[in-house]
DNA sequence: TCCCATAATAGACTTGTTCTAAATATATAA
DNA sequence: TTATATATTTAGAACAAGTCTATTATGGGA
């Protein structure tokens, strides 16, 4: 618990109840959340916990570079706290999302001389081997 | 426009009116358009064209691989009927979108054994170079 | 302890998209 | 042809994600 108001107030962000449970619940559920699955889940610890705190929060958290923001396929914005290099496979079955290692470095692109790349994104769409395996479900994974 | 409806035909899609109109709309303004930029545009073509009519098309085409359906960044739903291999990249500037090659084959991967991938989409975003050379702008380019 | 700035809350609002029911257009079979 | 079925369009309601606003609560420093 600790560890995570010294995370916050190191970025400068005041340390509140709700943004040390939703900063603890990134940490531990590495499911590239929607902010409405972070809004059911806080409800459980802090009933009064309104959305708009979720949002906020969460766009506190961009501001500082403490999380990203993934938005695959249609209208779902998901947040991911590994902040590392990677990639995002979204299985269009069960709609979880799983890491890859990418390194575009190795990549040949061509068209872009003169523009300024800040951020890289990749995001590959598919089957995850669990549904893979069992054609026709599309459950929970 | 004969060609347009045997595009249609060939993928037995009717071609009415509204979706030759906004097939032809899509292959002559390749700007990766909103729904909205569409249902804008058609107005002045056919003034009683329903925004529904505009969504519904690009479903069809979308449903029969006629375009690609994009969502860089937030809220916005960008179609692009360049089905080649190509990455995207978006100005955070002025907004605008803009092709580049990019050869995925070449990249290193990994954690993706028993996936099935399907789709790959790469995007990146920074600044364009009409927007790096003008910094503080952010109009139309 | 009292202020002041910051943060949280509830709910209204906005925007993008889908849904619904009715009207219209098109194709097919008699 | 005409009748009938099917597909498409339309307008507006409904919906969902996210933002905004006004109010209330919190917490650190004089």
């Amino acid at each position: 618990m600790d560890k995570l108001v010294q995370e916050l107030v190191a970025r400068k962000i005041r340390p509140s109840i709700q943004r040390v449970k939703i900063l603890e619940y990134l940490i531990n559920n590495r499911i590239h959340p929607t902010a409405d699955q972070i809004f059911q889940h806080m409800q459980k610890e802090i009933p009064t916990m309104s959305k708009a705190t979720v949002y906020n929060t969460l766009n506190t958290f961009l501001s500082v570079g403490l999380v990203r923001l993934l938005t695959i396929g249609g209208s779902e914005a998901r947040y991911d706290i590994n902040m590392t290099t990677h990639g995002h496979f979204k299985c269009e079955s069960c709609g979880t999302v799983h890491d890859f290692t990418i390194d575009l470095e190795d990549c040949e692109l061509g068209g872009l001389d003169d523009f300024t790349v800040e951020k890289r994104d990749v995001h590959f769409r598919g089957y995850c081997p669990r549904c893979s395996s069992n054609p026709g479900r599309s459950s929970k994974c």
